[in-house]
DNA sequence: CAGCATCCAGCTTGATACTG
DNA sequence: CAGTATCAAGCTGGATGCTG
């Protein structure tokens, strides 16, 4: 029996998001994080600054936003432009990179958002069903 | 100050993902979170059971994998089957909508994956300008 | 098999204070 | 402005043991 099975519509490639060991998995997750698809979002309007940043994507603190940053900026999705002046100016942008996955992203979060009606159906439901657990 | 700006290629929801308190917050996060998009993308393939879904989603634990399911089904995305058997047999599969979700999910899997390379070398730059720091 | 309850280490996160 | 450093606290997640 020869399982070639597929998960994704195409799948021929060394890297496994799957397997725990991939480094696949840790990219996806900066991607995925609690901040880092926030801030590619963001960041798909256009180039911004450190404090721009952190009032678009509500809820990050300063510490946050600048690991997610570094995270982003080192796997190539996030450029980093510092201007040596006073008082300091950084823009942060997408790379070409960055755009591809975020325009995924955006796909996948415009998909969540217009779901939401029937998502939040679903939780009524569910909780009717299950009285008390609120995960 | 009405800035009505656009984030993505089509905005006019009810339920914005940058909004601190939107609903569609959470849901896009257990989606995306650490094990549910590997629980998703499992599940996308077909109907599984517990233990099956455990060995594919490589390093969950029980408890993981089962707080997962359970936050996809309240949100509806995932649909769980309990045959009254012994000893007991549960199947989880994908709901329209978890497959809708899933299916833009995978797209952006594999759009990290195809970009690893790219990834891999960004970050060997990047490491070589910055020394030491390695997250 | 399919889970839930409990315990606990440790990583993540958020405030706060400080630097260039 | 654009961060870094530090610290406390809370949540995450793994191991274990138990149930139906």
């Amino acid at each position: 029996m020869d399982n070639t099975e597929e998960r994704a519509p195409e799948r021929d490639l060394p890297y496994d998001v799957f397997a725990k060991a991939c480094p696949s998995r840790r990219t996806l997750e900066h991607v995925t994080g609690r901040w880092g698809g926030l801030t590619l979002g963001a960041l798909y309007e256009g180039s911004l600054r450190f404090n721009e940043l952190r009032r678009r994507v509500d809820g990050v603190s300063e510490k946050m936003l600048s690991q997610t940053l570094q995270a982003l900026e080192r796997d190539g999705l996030v450029h980093r432009e510092a201007r040596p002046t006073n008082p300091p100016r950084v823009d942060y942008e997408l790379t070409a990179l960055g755009r591809e996955v975020t325009e995924r992203l955006l796909t996948l979060i415009h998909c969540v958002e217009s779901s939401m009606d029937d998502v939040l159906a679903a939780r009524r439901r569910y909780d009717e069903r299950q009285p008390g657990v609120t995960a």
